[in-house]
RNA sequence: GGCGCUAUGGUGCAACGGUUAGCACGCGGCCCUUUCAAGGCCGAAAUACGGGUUCGAUUCCCGUUAGCGCUACCA
């Protein structure tokens, strides 16, 4: 007799991509689990079959696993226990729970979508102050048949109690309670046999024995409905804990108005996967104190609903940046490597590179570059200079560093003085770089910075004396060679 | 419209009846400095409003306001 593990699951409907509100969901579903010594299940609620797009389950799943997001059990598809549904559904028709509901979907629901907002001056007429009964509700035995006999479609409608309240806890909201009179008859399945979210949540939750259902609070207000449904099925309701929303900076709920909301772009950006966890764990819970950085173990370790927030949190872009880029500096250089690799690799400098044939280098450099890098991309976008030839010259760079006259004959003077160096490494480097600006008489900064352009293309970038060692003699003294006739031109 | 939820600086969180209301992002300044970051230091910045309860409210209760959610044969 021992107690039943924990058992939760994260049930995304593959309308969309595992957008950033599902996944801060899975991610506390799963260090709930992790934390309780449970097990984390995956469902895929494909029951829409309008919106349902099959071919984007992968990219969930692909969403979930960069996100270091195991599931111990699934995924299951809804769409293919569609059976398990309608039986519960008849099920309850027979006990007088649910009721056979004939009405055109259309005129039950009051028209069209249409819902102008335009009129100014006083708000529109009156709209149902209670929820609206439907009039199959109380349909005689022989209305029914006849109804049956014609060929009418039907939908099952769940038969809530026009009197009392209902009441379920909440975990993170604490004990809500609803008047019954405010429930609507609402579907149960559809007059095609396919279920309602409404139902097949709850036949699921129970067939899968599900302890507790973390979920977002846009729920909240349905749940009753769902407590409903337990009771009716002879169940007893698990623990809800419902998860406030996360907003855009305009407190709408994130949309794809907001810009990037996919896990997925946010990976291709160059984000890390743990800066990102991080920065979603710290949306909706607090470990408690002022904790910032928190490794995954110790998340998991301090996890708990009771901390969850009520209040919405703003997706605050800046502040994930920030994560990323004291994970990019902080990290040991190893765990960078290979997302490093990965990035050149998109940008097709990989194949044949100093990087890929000499790992020990490819350390130092990154290592090197990394203190300046917000997002992976940054390798390939300003330090592209370190991994490639073919780089160009920054425009404001050359504009701000640039405009000496006197530079095109430094530079070859100073290629000439770092040729002829025995040695290469950051004194060496250094001395003859300040030998040959005190030489000719003009301050070190000013070819010191012209160099920088010249050899990476950026003013942006390592110090400079580190960054030739990087590069090497040979490619320091080339790169010198073809930037210094190119000074003083244009463009 | 109805019903519900929420309310600490611009943002994310702390303080769960007694603190000079704390931390972090962002912002401003200074330092460091060969660029740009990072880092260090300093600073501006909040308890939505009004009533209660209490010796004492950010904290408990009520109202107002605002935001959000639900109100589908979407999930």
């Amino acid at each position: 007799m021992s107690p039943e593990k924990p058992r939760v699951r994260f049930a995304p409907s593959p309308t969309g991509y595992l957008h950033v509100g599902g996944a801060r969901t899975a991610l506390f579903n799963w260090l709930f689990a992790r934390r309780e010594g449970g097990v984390l299940l995956l469902r895929i609620e494909d029951t829409d079959v309008e919106r349902n797009r099959p071919e984007l389950v992968d990219g969930i799943l692909a969403g979930l696993q960069w996100l270091g997001i195991e599931w111990d059990e699934g995924p299951f598809f809804q769409s293919q226990r569609l059976p398990l549904y309608k039986a519960a559904a008849e099920r309850l028709l027979g006990n007088g729970a649910a009721f056979a509901c004939y009405c055109k979907a259309a005129a039950y629901t009051g028209g069209d979508a249409t819902e102008e907002q335009e009129g100014e001056g006083d708000d529109e007429g009156p709209k149902a102050t209670k929820s609206v009964a439907c009039p199959c509700r109380d349909l005689s035995e022989s209305d029914r048949a006849a109804r049956e006999r014609d060929g009418i479609p039907r939908a099952i409608r769940f038969r809530v109690p026009r009197t009392g309240v209902t009441r379920f806890d909440d975990a993170v909201f604490g004990p809500r309670e609803l008047q019954n009179e405010e429930i609507e008859d609402f579907v149960l399945l559809r007059s095609n046999g396919i279920p309602t979210y409404q139902l097949s949540v709850v036949v699921d939750d129970i067939d899968m024995r599900i302890t507790h259902i973390i979920r977002g609070a846009d729920h909240l207000s349905n749940t009753p409905k769902q407590a409903l449904l337990y009771q009716a099925l002879g169940s007893a309701p698990p623990i809800f804990a419902h998860v406030p929303l996360i907003l855009g900076p305009d407190r709408k709920r994130l949309s794809k108005r907001h810009g990037a909301t996919s896990v997925g772009s946010y990976a291709e950006e160059g984000f890390l996967p743990e800066a990102f966890r991080n920065f979603l764990a710290l949306l909706g819970w607090s470990p408690g104190d002022d904790t910032e950085f928190i490794r995954t173990s110790e998340m998991i370790e301090r996890y708990s609903l009771a901390a969850i927030s009520r209040t919405n949190a703003v997706f605050d872009r800046a502040k994930l940046e920030w994560f990323n880029t004291q994970y990019l500096q902080k990290t040991p250089v190893e765990y960078l490597l290979p997302y490093v690799e990965e990035e050149l690799k998109r940008a097709g400098l990989w194949e044949g590179s100093q990087a890929s044939q000499d790992p020990a280098w490819f350390a130092r450099v990154v290592d090197l570059i990394r203190p300046r890098t917000r997002l992976l991309g940054d390798f390939t976008s300003w330090a592209r200079g370190f991994f490639a030839d073919d780089f160009g010259y920054d425009a404001e760079a050359r504009e701000k560093f640039w405009k000496d006259e006197r530079l095109p004959a430094m530079l070859e003077k100073l290629a000439d003085a770092l040729a002829a160096l025995p040695e290469w490494n950051h004194d060496a480097c250094d001395a003859a770089s300040r030998g040959v600006a005190a030489a000719e008489g003009i301050k070190a900064g000013l070819l010191i910075n012209a160099t920088r352009v010249a050899i990476v293309g950026r003013a942006v970038a390592p110090p400079l004396f580190d960054t030739m060692v990087a590069l090497g003699q040979k490619r320091v003294v080339q790169r010198l060679r073809r930037a210094a006739p190119l000074v003083l031109s244009p463009g």
